[in-house]
DNA sequence: TATGGAGGGTTATCCGGTTCAGAGAGGGAG
DNA sequence: CTCCCTCTCTGAACCGGATAACCCTCCATA
């Protein structure tokens, strides 16, 4: 049951190992007919080239990293890695590339993730995801000078290669959609404040509002019961939002069965926004009005810049595309007064 | 920035090459002084033993594999295989073993990727998940001799180990409960049917409502839209269930909103249960009623159960808890008449 | 006929760590 | 004082490929 290698190959074929590495690379050394009758040895025993081989010679390790620093309970529900993910695969398996995922409790464990797959020649290049600020990873990172894709805004991103979708478009084009319905009172309910972008969002809401709408912000941890927590103190208050944009589509639809449940009506009392739509925000009733992205897209673009890193190239910054606003059952014209 | 070897510790200690190998692995062979300088120069260059030269002379690769062959929209909005592979990592992570991942298109590919794979000493083994019948993956992984872990039904996993949970208990729970409740139309709203789990289900639920209540099963592909759709259907019939079981909760909540919009009251006129629980199945309202698993703790047997597969052991075939009904606002008495 | 060069193949070496067979040194027993 | 054994450490081979350097043969050309 033992794997076959280039020696068996050779000594079937008669030739040398050389002979064999030369004919299966591709390499010029080798008469054509002597290359088919390799190929086809090699092809009827199924040798495969031993990665570990390979990577010994100084070959890269054909594979990057990713480590995710969120707890599970919300890795599970927020669909926005899984489709990050698959994104990244798409692009990853057609250069035969592979991705190595490590769940992790803190940052810190994160980096030390980091420095053992790059110390060990396991992996050549990561992904670094839910940037925070002055993030120590980026300087741990920048120390190991291994290729690195920030998937999150260059301003934190230091010296790495970032890869960032516009948020600021994306929250004017929501904010203006509200006023536009009338909305004068409008809450966003944010997620982990320490986030990058986050922060980002928030001053571009604040921005947005200023002048035309009342706005105030709510932080959570982007699970549906902060959603539905922030949710139940916004509309409790006596002067209630019009319209409140979610961080994600979960705390969305916790804040819409929150409304219902304390019978204010959506979209009539009140309208509702999520941010990243998803099958989630379209089975429900009303149906979400959502910041549509691509994340698939977002996945893939970032593995070809990490790829082209890794080939050595320089990539520079790239914005990809914002977010667009789906309209749906759950935004309206506000109605002023109960 | 070149990555120091144990050759550059040895020429530092004054050591041979062999000396620090065994005072690095904890070896006999070496004074204690030796082996505690050798260590604090270790520690202090950040050594990392190379994973490939290691895997070079047959040691493991300290990694093991999962191809998932399901389309992208479906794993983004599933928590199930988010959450195993969270499980999955703590068992990992604590033999700092890694975990390889590919999302694949088909089950040809996937088998492909096992034995590129397996050919090229990337893994020590593999989770086999979505158990088919007659499933080619089973009889490709045999003929592999790679220590495997199938997570699903015994009855196909063929001489490879395997980890379910009984989905018959919970059913028959289930459908106790319902008929306790006074339902006698019962519906189940089911996954894909080429899953085995899928037919086990269907069987165990065609079983458990002989006799007692009149029982109807269709079949989706696990999408929101879909078991939209199959709830309007089963709505509109002129011998409507009066309760409908579904194979997850993401077409639950989506079946849940299409009662809504259907005018049928829930839990008044429609009981509704999904299987499996997430935070998404207690945010909408009423909160759904469902069948709580622990899934991390599923995957993290599977997990123990490979690694010990991986060191020699024999792992007999593992049945996990079933799942546990939790009831909540989605299911009530059944109601008679229009 | 000597010369050059391309084509086809080989030998030797390396990558970084593990493992096996010894080789000195030192100590205890006879 | 010699014999033997243990302790500590070393040289060499090996894992499976990649690669540099060289060698032989055959053919065309001067």
């Amino acid at each position: 049951m033992k794997r076959p290698t280039i020696a068996d190959i050779a000594s079937r074929a008669g030739v040398s190992k050389v002979a064999v590495s030369y004919a299966l690379n591709g390499q010029p050394g080798v008469s054509e007919a002597t290359r088919a009758r390799i190929i086809a040895i090699a092809d009827e025993i199924g040798w495969r080239p031993n990665s570990a081989a390979r990577a010994l010679n100084g070959a890269r390790a054909n594979c990057v990293g990713l480590a995710l620093c969120r707890p599970a309970r919300i890795l599970g529900v927020e669909p926005f890695f899984m489709e990050l993910i698959s994104g990244i695969e798409g692009v990853l398996a057609d250069r035969s590339y592979a991705l190595l995922l490590q769940v992790v409790a803190s940052h810190q464990q994160e980096s030390e993730v980091y420095r053992h797959w790059w110390g060990e020649s396991r992996i050549d290049g990561v992904f670094l995801v839910d940037l925070h600020y002055s993030d120590s990873r980026v300087t741990e990172l920048e120390r190991l000078g291994m290729p690195v894709v920030v998937i999150g805004h260059p301003s934190e991103s230091g010296s790495l290669s970032a890869i960032w979708s516009e948020e600021g478009e994306a929250v004017r084009e929501t904010v203006g959609y509200l006023v536009a319905l009338g909305h004068r009172r409008i809450a966003r309910v944010a997620g982990l404040p320490e986030l990058v972008h986050t922060t980002v969002r928030d001053q571009a809401f604040a921005q947005a509002c200023e002048g035309v709408a009342e706005h105030m912000i709510v932080h959570t941890d982007y699970t549906g019961e902060e959603g539905a927590r922030a949710t139940r103190r916004l509309l409790s208050s006596p002067d209630r939002p019009t319209a409140i944009v979610y961080d994600n589509d979960i705390m969305a639809v916790a804040g819409l069965s929150v409304a219902q449940e304390m019978r204010v009506e959506v979209p009539r009392d009140l309208s509702i926004v999520a941010w990243d739509d998803s099958p989630l925000a379209q089975v429900v009733r009303p149906p979400l009005t959502a910041l549509t992205r691509d994340i698939p897209a977002y996945g893939a673009h970032a593995a070809q810049r990490l790829l082209a890193l890794i080939a050595g190239q320089s990539v520079p910054p790239f914005e990809d595309q914002a977010a667009i606003l789906t309209p749906r059952g759950s935004t309206g014209p506000a109605h002023t007064g109960a």
